[in-house]
DNA sequence: GTACTGATTGGCT
DNA sequence: GCCAATCAGTACC
């Protein structure tokens, strides 16, 4: 059976009485509310990224991507959550050297790079530091910014709770992304772009996750952060505090 | 709310 | 041949 065939409801009897629940108030929990999906966005407050911007550690440039936007076409998503992967870190995608597909890593900064993971999910990482480091950054959740249906039917969920963005896989299904945007410069217009943004009042750092095969080390560094008081944050959250 | 599990494909140790 | 930087559906509390 395919996986987009969906399971359906058995359709509830007509007799029963649906009563009108109460909404509840819409939470202002969003990180930032400058751009919303009901105020459209306005490019010209935050410019393209130079590549200078990506030409330092990657632990230094993952807490700074959080606030950022990353932009396709009229879907825009602020970053709220990242990982940072390095060289000589045996969680890290380059730990085996250059191979055709992690050669992007171990360019310059400044570019994305997308793999497949369970066979299943492109995952979006931004390349860190200086042309040969082989690090990155994996952007682990977002938050819709624009572009709200767009996001919607590629993830194929009519909905605006952070299910939608919450998780790596959906990140990039979000953009619409394969592998073949593995290595595409953010620092130039068209396609996707990485655009500043605000940056948080504060964060939250915790372990990475999904590594559980790189060394005890590795395992533990806390080199995980998000947006606190962000709904955008995948699972588990239990792991993230305040530095 | 949490726990478990099958899906699916390319890269490599 | 093994297994991965995950997700969504289902069952049960």
């Amino acid at each position: 059976m395919k996986r987009t065939q969906r399971f359906k409801r058995p359709i509830k009897p007509t007799t029963t009485i649906i009563k009108a629940k109460p909404r509840k108030p819409k939470l202002q929990s969003q990180f930032q509310a400058e751009p919303t999906i009901s105020n459209p966005f306005s490019f010209e407050k935050f410019p393209i990224l130079t590549p200078d911007f990506y030409q330092i550690d990657a632990l230094d440039l993952a807490p700074r991507l959080l606030g950022k936007y990353l932009r396709r076409d009229e879907v825009v998503l602020q970053i709220t959550e990242v990982e940072a992967y390095r060289p000589n870190d045996s969680a890290c995608h380059g730990r085996f050297g250059i191979t055709a597909r992690t050669a992007p890593v171990f360019g310059p900064g400044g570019h994305a790079y997308v793999y497949l993971c369970y066979g299943l999910h492109s995952m979006l990482n931004i390349v860190a530091d200086k042309e040969g480091a082989g690090a990155a950054v994996l952007i682990r959740s977002c938050c819709p910014v624009s572009g709200l249906e767009t996001i919607q039917q590629r993830r194929g969920l009519k909905t605006e709770k952070s299910v939608l963005l919450t998780g790596p896989g959906k990140v990039g299904q979000a953009l619409g992304l394969s592998t073949e945007w593995s290595n595409h410069p953010l620092f130039t217009p068209g396609g996707l772009e990485l655009l500043d943004g605000p940056e948080p009042e504060n964060i939250l750092i915790g372990p990475r996750v999904g590594i559980e095969y790189a060394s005890a080390e590795h395992v533990n560094a806390l080199w995980r952060f998000a947006v606190a008081g962000s709904p955008w944050i995948s699972a588990p959250k239990n792991s993230l505090r305040p530095p």
